[in-house]
DNA sequence: TACCCGTGGCT
DNA sequence: TAGCCAAGGGT
């Protein structure tokens, strides 16, 4: 049944595969390891529609990993806003370096484990796709797709052992790459979260899940936690035709990237409510934002004429704002100031 | 393990 | 519209 499963599933990809920027079509040689690892990091729990305009800025303004390992980490964490989920951009520089030191990538899965933002999953992506190695590769779609096919019911996370071991089971010793986006697509496109489309499923016949009833209510899920609103302000400091901005430190909410002073909040609680510097302040509204898991309510004061605020920061000329990498949150507080 | 970490499209 | 969802990783 595995070989029969992977020789569909194969039969299926050299027809229908998607074509993008960062792949392969079937037959031709691997794509350079530098696109697979960028386009797979980029791929992190973000939609292909939303990585193409990025992938093509990064490949052409940073067309190897070398430029990529030489570049100011400021630059590309600006060159990232927007798309989400920081750390990897920090983790993209940290790698790009250690592989620029290293001479090059390495081509089994086990080393690239160890580069910073490579989890399991992309580890055995990169080596699939880009070195044609045989790995167990699992992302969401794979998840989905075999429990399906397998009519997997405990739910996820605690199925994932069992997920891993059916999904090693139907992976063949080649075209490991190929395999792994062929479950991919069929996931993207076929066997999707809602309204699966059966008819058209190579896998059909071999499917368990469609066999014992609705494939479309597996995988099970926990149910998720409700998510808290938050409270917080920010501070639009402008002088001189340019506003003062900041680098958010360390590793955790926006970490590293541009952004406007503010008070303080975060996932677990409200802001103070202190300004940075002493004056009069105009509320010009609140930005409401969602985050993963939690929301805020950004409320956005401004002062002109201002004096510099303590600490690190720089005045920014307003009307180059676009190129500050300001993300969304912040991005939707300017434009309230500036509408 | 459970939680933290973004964003935009879709229903 | 409010929630769900997407090629997860780090801690």
């Amino acid at each position: 049944m595995a070989a029969i499963v992977s020789d569909k599933l194969l039969d299926w990809y050299d027809a229908h595969a998607r074509d993008l920027p960062w792949r392969a079509r079937p037959g031709e040689p691997a794509p350079d390891p530098y696109r697979v690892w960028l386009s797979e990091v980029m791929l992190q729990q973000t939609t292909v529609a939303a990585v193409k305009p990025y992938f093509e800025a990064f490949t052409s303004r940073w067309p190897k990993v070398e430029a990529l390992a030489a570049a100011p980490e400021e630059d590309v964490m600006a060159a990232w806003a927007g798309l989400g989920y920081y750390s990897r951009a920090r983790n993209l520089v940290k790698a790009a370096r250690v592989v620029a030191e290293m001479g090059g990538f390495p081509d089994t899965e086990a080393e690239l484990r160890k580069l910073p933002g490579l989890g399991d999953y992309t580890a055995a992506a990169v080596a699939a796709i880009a070195f044609g190695r045989r790995a167990v590769v699992v992302d969401a779609n794979v998840e989905r797709v075999v429990s399906r096919l397998f009519s997997i019911r405990e739910p996820l996370p605690g199925s994932r052992k069992a997920i891993r071991a059916a999904t090693d089971a139907i992976t063949p010793k080649s075209r490991a790459g190929d395999f792994a986006q062929a479950m991919m697509d069929l996931g993207s496109g076929i066997c999707t979260a809602r309204d699966p489309k059966c008819l058209l499923c190579p896998l059909e016949r071999d499917c368990r899940g469609k066999a014992e009833g609705d494939p479309a209510l597996l995988p099970v899920k926990a149910p998720k936690k409700a998510k808290p609103t938050r409270q917080g302000t920010a501070w639009w400091i402008e002088r001189e035709g340019a506003v003062w901005l900041v680098r958010r430190e360390g590793t955790g909410m926006l970490g590293g990237m541009r952004a406007l002073p503010d008070d303080g909040w975060s996932a677990r609680g409200d802001g103070s409510g202190e300004a940075p510097i002493e004056g009069s302040w105009e509320a010009r509204g609140v930005v409401r934002h969602a985050f993963t898991h939690f929301a805020i309510e950004l409320s956005v004061e401004r002062q002109s004429g201002a004096a510099q605020p303590e600490g690190e920061g720089e005045w920014w000329p307003i009307a180059e704002l676009d190129d500050a990498g300001l993300p969304t949150l912040y991005a939707k507080a300017a434009r309230l100031v500036l509408a």
